[in-house]
DNA sequence: CTGAAAGCGCTTACAG
DNA sequence: CTGAAAGCGCTTACAG
């Protein structure tokens, strides 16, 4: 049975500080990079070490330490089972999740931290649970949009500093979002005055959503002081996803309603199945029906016609997330970028103009995808 | 400064205590689902506890109990920036990794353990250290293939239980990975047999990868046996990448080599990068030449043609890492198969015939993707 | 059923 | 520059 020598327990600061002949405070110094320890203790410290394979137990430094360095990250998963249909359709909003976590990942990175990942499914019943058992594990939360209701935000906040990464916020809540406002306008000024169209759509995301709700109202305000008519409501009330995307369409032309010369859809998900369907149809796009999408994931350029969109700088939004929460986690307190509020960080974005709202294609995209 | 009336510093344990009228070790056992508190008691720990927005400290529990309730998960992740082009191209591969994470993130949630991920770029110098960082912040680490060397693996485990996600393994680590050899003859099989193709050629993954190893020669070895010839050597050595698939179809034209009628490619990523260069010159799949991968991504069903493929249980594969950890992290030592050596689960693959191969095409294949 | 007490493995003032 | 000692916030035998 003990055919291993050694004990089966791993080795703590102790031996380390037995075998190298000095305190255990010394041990933590050198292996802590302090200041004072001389060479000759560092040394032998080091040997001892290396010698034990001592690795310091994160859950007693972070006890001591007050710092776990681990940042917890909640984003909701789609309801995704690993059967082809929907996950193949979901597959690239995954997409955008994993980008903005890849931005958290590099800049705790840098700082020290390590990631506690968690999706959750929103309609899960012990979420506000799960959140909390998380949070107890990490210094600071970072949550995805359209994870928990503001009340359930609110409460998390006041148990671990929160960055939320959705339009809302307030309290003790940080916000990193980016810039949706005015590229809307913008958007809607190229389609009214560049290329002339009278008769605009918006399809909206989730409807709690505070992106969605300020993509669209920026939309349709600037459409309609143009002198265009912009259509909203519920007959075009999507869901952030391609299949919503493909109902409206379907529904609407089921209706026998005319559909209008250009769509603006709340992301470029929706935009997706918002092609399909009006591919379906025989419609062509951007000949009939110019349409748009919000994000410019990767397979935007890809699409055929190409997808006009704005784009997001997703894996920069990560990034600052970090900083914000990272601030809040050393300060102790709300990162406010005024002396009052919890920060709220606005990123730029940017119109890309491409095929599919009538501006001509950009010649280089060659790509795999293109066989896809 | 003060227009907080509550302290700045969380409740702990006494505070709960303190309020509840009842010693710290009550307010554990209550809020820890233990055997004996009378309702009395445990109403009114549970009542302090709530107005107090008390959550247990992990880091003291964990140290406490001796289990951190955290499994570390390293994959690689592609050199990716978020520019297009190789992002776009790595896209479907990270889905990969993602897939299995999602798997083990399931069963591990049911036992109440959490994700600290780590993604790696192999280069990294600094990620031996890294690893054992995240050692010490963790109750056992799953690694994804091509993440360590054995001998990197061997120095991790002799610090955590270890479930390694390739081929290779022993000593401590377990390995949980997919049957390969089987899947690979029945391949070779059904080329030569079914098809007739005579001349057949294995593009090979990263060369220290064990999966390739067994897949390559298994597929060489059943196709020789069958009076087939098959091509494989420097020529044939991709990188589990599209474009290492792109590049040998080139080199190899450029060459004005003669093409084989059937190429076996590593992974489904290398074949789409084949179907591409081969398409690029003209030549027709299955007609000219058939291609086949492994994996069966989510993609594969929606390449033109449709990608004949090995399934491999990816989400399985996960799963079954964490049962493997678990058990091991709780018996404190190598769940064993035997009672000798660490486990070595072998999940079942499972032959997809589709269009690459020269099979006919399957009908029912709509999805947005066919847009892409 | 419940409390007092020890102990988990570190870090960090505090004195030399 | 270094050691003795306290303390981080829990869990868990051990005695009632």
């Amino acid at each position: 049975m003990d055919s291993h020598p050694k004990a089966d327990t791993p080795p703590t600061i102790y031996d380390v500080a037995r075998r190298a002949g000095v305190s255990i405070a010394s041990v933590s110094r050198v292996l802590n990079g302090r200041d004072n320890p001389r060479p000759a203790t560092r040394d032998r410290v080091l040997k001892a070490s290396a010698e034990l394979g001592f690795v310091p137990d994160g859950a007693a430094r972070a006890l001591s330490s007050r710092l776990k360095h681990v940042v917890g990250v909640v984003f909701r998963r789609v309801y995704g089972t690993d059967d082809g249909g929907t996950f193949a359709d979901e597959a690239e909003s995954l997409l955008f999740g994993d980008q903005i976590n890849r931005g958290i990942e590099i800049v705790a990175q840098r700082y020290g931290y390590d990631l506690l990942v968690c999706s959750v499914n929103i309609d899960e019943r012990t979420l506000p649970n799960r959140i909390m058992t998380i949070a107890g594990k990490c210094d600071g939360l970072i949550l995805h949009d359209q994870v928990l209701s503001p009340a359930g935000l609110a409460a998390v906040a006041r148990v671990a500093p929160v960055v939320s990464l959705a339009g809302a916020g307030g309290g003790d809540v940080a916000v990193v979002r980016s810039e949706s406002a005015d590229s809307m306008r913008e958007l809607a000024r190229h389609l009214v005055q560049d290329h002339g169209y009278r008769r605009l759509a918006y399809i909206a995301g989730h409807a709690d959503s505070p992106d969605n709700v300020v993509r669209g109202r920026s939309f349709a305000d600037e459409a309609r002081a143009l002198g265009a008519e912009c259509l909203t409501g519920p007959a075009w009330q999507g869901d952030y996803s391609a299949a919503g995307g493909v109902e409206i369409v379907r529904g609407l032309i089921s209706l026998g309603a005319t559909l209008p010369r250009a769509i603006a859809c709340a992301n470029d998900q929706t935009a997706l199945g918002v092609l399909y369907a009006l591919a379906e149809h025989g419609l062509d796009v951007p000949g009939d029906i110019a349409v748009t999408g919000f994000d410019d994931l990767p397979f935007a350029r890809h699409l055929r016609p190409q997808l006009t969109t704005v784009r997001q700088p997703i894996q920069e939004i990560g990034a600052q997330a970090f900083e914000v929460l990272h601030s809040m986690i050393t300060t102790g307190q709300p990162a406010s970028t005024t002396t009052e509020a919890a920060a709220d960080i606005v990123l730029p974005t940017r119109l890309i103009r491409r095929e599919s709202c009538g501006c001509p294609p950009d010649p280089a995209t060659p790509s795999w995808r293109r066989l896809v």
